[in-house]
DNA sequence: CTTACCTCCTGCCCGC
DNA sequence: TGCGGGCAGGAGGTAA
């Protein structure tokens, strides 16, 4: 699934691979891939531009075509692949970019969960209907400690809840939600009005360093990148609780637990993490 | 306003 | 072997 570290490698992996290509023809084989406008529409308004800019908002990918904005969101399984229009797909494959220099660019989403939407160009990114309930992203500036301090400390949420929840910040799924509330050795039912100014300045701390290490780890996926294996933004990073259930704590050596939290399936470490 | 639950989809794992 | 059932999961939608 990927999360914010992914979508950031693959954005920058397709600008390395595309650059400033002409997008030359459309077909959308799975009309609900397209959230805005109709599938028909966007495949005609999308024919004709050059893609100018390469972006990221939480978990959504931005590419500035001019006088429009395509936005596609990958959800879990989102794949973008760069091929020669003679290479076989598979069944999953629901939309199709021709491109100017001949290749193509295949999006490949086995669940059929992912969006994309077309936009007429904004200046103000946050006013696309897409973004309605995405707040700011996990590296913006606005988040700081007094911001979340003021917004969170009367909510009786969990702070699994609240990680997980792009309304406040936009860009962690949930694996980096259990990483983070390990490395706050908080247990993720924590309730987030427990916790003082101090503690989000950590947070936020945690937060990015986090999502930079795993963008980091990303990088290498750029320079290893092959058009064959496609483009989901997946590195081998070494995790400390997410799906590690039975495992041993690498700090204390506890057996991690699983629990579900916010309707996900949540690991932790009972010893390392306590409730406040 | 907030929370709980349903929806979208498919692959995979389980039990029979 | 093969079938049905249950589950996972981001985010939008709706009901309570």
């Amino acid at each position: 699934m990927p999360e914010l570290p992914e979508v950031e490698t693959v954005v920058r992996t397709l600008e390395h691979q595309l650059d400033r290509v002409m997008i030359t023809g459309c077909e959308v084989f799975w009309n609900n891939i397209i959230g805005y406008p109709d599938a028909a529409t966007f495949c005609r308004d999308i024919v004709g531009k050059t893609i100018q800019g390469y972006y990221r908002h939480g978990k959504y990918m931005r590419f500035d075509l001019g006088d429009m904005e395509w936005i596609c969101h990958m959800r879990m399984e989102g794949k973008f692949y760069v091929q020669q229009p003679q290479e076989p797909y598979d069944k999953h494959v629901h939309v199709i970019l021709q491109l100017s220099d001949g290749r193509q660019l295949r999006y490949h989403d086995t669940r059929k969960f992912g969006k994309m939407y077309l936009y007429e160009k904004r200046a103000d990114v946050s006013s696309y209907p897409c973004f309605k309930n995405i707040g700011y992203d996990a590296f913006d500036e606005r988040i700081t400690a007094e911001w979340m301090y003021h917004t969170l400390h009367k909510k009786k949420t969990a702070l699994k809840a609240v990680l997980l929840d792009q309304r406040y910040i936009a860009g962690i799924g949930n694996i980096y939600a259990d990483e983070i509330c390990f490395a706050m050795h908080m247990h993720p039912e924590t309730m987030i009005n427990h916790l003082r100014k101090k503690d989000f300045e950590e947070l936020i701390y945690h937060i990015r360093r986090i999502l930079n290490g795993a963008i980091r780890a990303g990088g290498t996926t750029i320079r290893s990148y092959t058009s064959q294996l496609g483009v989901d933004g997946r590195f081998q990073l070494k995790l400390k609780v997410h799906a590690k259930k039975g495992e041993a704590c690498p700090v204390c050596g506890t057996t991690i637990k699983k629990i579900v939290v916010a309707t996900r399936g949540t690991c932790f470490c009972p010893t390392c993490q306590r409730r406040r």
